[in-house]
DNA sequence: TCCCCTTGCACCTTTGAAATGG
DNA sequence: ACCATTTCAAAGGTGCAAGGGG
């Protein structure tokens, strides 16, 4: 494994081709980006979604879908998926509700997975929801099958980047847009903590249909001895309440409410929207209110009621990548349906590509923040931010350096195949884009107190392997 | 002792090839 | 011969529960 600092970002200006279409191509409509199934996220959410990693990897449930509108039909767009911390701690399950147990522990090897039909034209991703279905969690640091790579019993968000480029090459050239969706967030865990979460898994995953109470699933159960008998019962009591997609009324509490208050300060009062917001997500109280930028979002009022979640770009009429623009200034749709403040303080910045660092590795100190520093924080509300990919990619003609973890997953005819992978069968499931290259990721400009440690986990910041 | 993780298990869905019929 | 539909088996995704380790 060639560290980064050995791929020598090559800063000379790449050829028309591989910066996504020349400077015309930067040329962008608003982009959309609207999360499918966001009734389930939100029921899960509520609870307090919890995801099972394995050292095999495990797969996301709900999975990440999203539908993207919006991009330019003939542009080539490049769609990818990475996890960030939400803080600076390791948590635990006290009874019913999660609780802080110490600090976080080193952030693991940062990977990014990218869709597997990228690059594609804008027409393809708009045409089609496009689903992460693939996508693995793993708890091993070592994998070498490109699955995201999680702690136990931390949170995190998972981010959605838009990147424009004709191929992995001009990545790093490349405008991108980064998406969040607050009720994809999740707490990572090797067992399941809150059976409220194992039984909307069960109700939901058709995977787990052998485990749902039905009159046909008997066999199991006689084969069962009776474990926890109190929490089947429970599981009998809330089976005829629930609603194909509702929640349970008693879902409506998150469990990480009362650690919130106890631990994140907010008060339990809110206004309008944030109570509403509240009652969504347990991750909302959290949030800094005063940087709550959920109004400006679609997602805000009643908009979040629809099954669809949805975000919006703006972006300027001719977007420069190379030179900053104050994200604040530009007109937000969402902003003004939502009525609110918007993005109080909120700017973006796109660093000139010259004055970023060769690369930018995930800074440890970053989670050895104590409470009361900046810890990594969700920035409240789905997030978006344009930018530009400083991703360090080798030209064509180095295979091996870059060819690690990235494959050509369905067909050699994409352009993932250019990129020369390993040892066939080394890495089965080709789907991923380790981050291995030096980006300079959106956040750098992100100036916003509460999301300035999202600096320190670059779009692709790269692996330790 | 507690908490968390790993592992093997049974049950299930998904997927693709083979078989069948029009 | 071709195409559409059905069948079937293998692969792989689930949560459960026991056991192990720190």
């Amino acid at each position: 494994m060639q560290p980064i600092r050995d791929m020598k970002p090559n800063f000379s200006v790449p050829s028309s081709s591989s910066v996504a279409g020349g400077p015309d191509s930067y040329h962008q409509v608003n982009v959309r980006m609207t999360l499918e199934d966001s009734y389930l996220w939100k029921a899960f959410h509520e609870v307090g979604t919890e995801m099972i990693i394995t050292k095999q990897g495990r797969r996301m449930f709900p999975h990440c879908k999203i539908n993207l509108s919006g991009l330019l039909p003939y542009a080539k767009y490049i769609v990818l998926v990475d996890m960030v911390p939400i803080d600076a701690f390791r948590h635990k399950w006290n009874k019913d509700k999660w609780e802080v147990a110490g600090k976080a522990e080193p952030q693991p090897p940062c990977r990014t997975y990218l869709h597997p039909d990228s690059p594609a034209p804008g027409s393809h991703w708009m045409k089609q929801s496009v689903s992460f279905l693939k996508l693995k969690l793993t708890n091993n640091t070592l994998d070498q099958h490109g699955h995201i790579i999680l702690h136990s019993m931390h949170r995190y968000q998972p981010r959605f980047h838009i990147v424009q480029a004709d191929d992995l090459f001009s990545v790093r050239w490349s405008v991108f847009q980064t998406f969040t969706f607050p009720e994809t967030s999740f707490t990572a865990v090797t067992a399941y903590q809150n059976t409220k979460i194992t039984k909307l898994k069960i109700d939901h995953n058709p995977f787990a249909k052998g485990f749902r109470d039905e009159a046909t699933n008997t066999k199991r159960r006689a084969h069962r001895s009776q474990p926890y008998p109190e929490k089947m019962a429970k599981k009998m009591n809330t089976t005829d309440k629930e609603s194909e997609h509702g929640s349970p009324p008693d879902f409506r509490r998150s469990p990480y409410n009362a650690y919130e208050d106890e631990h994140m300060g907010h008060p339990k009062s809110k206004d309008g929207v944030l109570v509403k917001e509240e009652r969504y997500s347990p991750w909302g109280p959290e949030q800094d209110p005063s940087l709550n930028i959920r109004t400006d979002s679609p997602l805000g009022a009643d908009a979040r009621d629809i099954y669809n979640s949805e975000q919006l770009v703006p972006t300027p009429a001719a977007y420069q990548p190379y030179r900053s623009h104050e994200y604040g200034k530009l007109p937000s749709p969402s902003s003004s349906a939502g009525g609110s403040a918007g993005r109080p303080g909120f700017e973006s910045r796109v660093p000139d590509v010259a004055t970023v660092p060769e690369h930018e590795a995930p800074k440890p100190q970053a989670l050895e923040m104590g409470p009361t520093s900046c810890a990594p924080q969700l920035p409240p509300g789905p997030q978006d931010y344009p930018g530009v990919l400083n991703m360090s990619v080798p030209p064509a003609s180095k295979p091996g350096v870059l060819g690690h973890h990235l494959y050509a997953p369905y067909s050699t005819e994409q352009a993932l195949g250019q990129w020369s992978g390993p040892a066939p069968g080394q890495y089965p499931p080709p789907h991923h884009l380790p981050a291995e290259y030096s980006t300079q990721a959106v956040h750098h400009g992100y100036h916003h107190g509460n999301v300035a440690d999202w600096s320190q986990y670059p779009l692709f910041s790269y692996s330790c392997w």
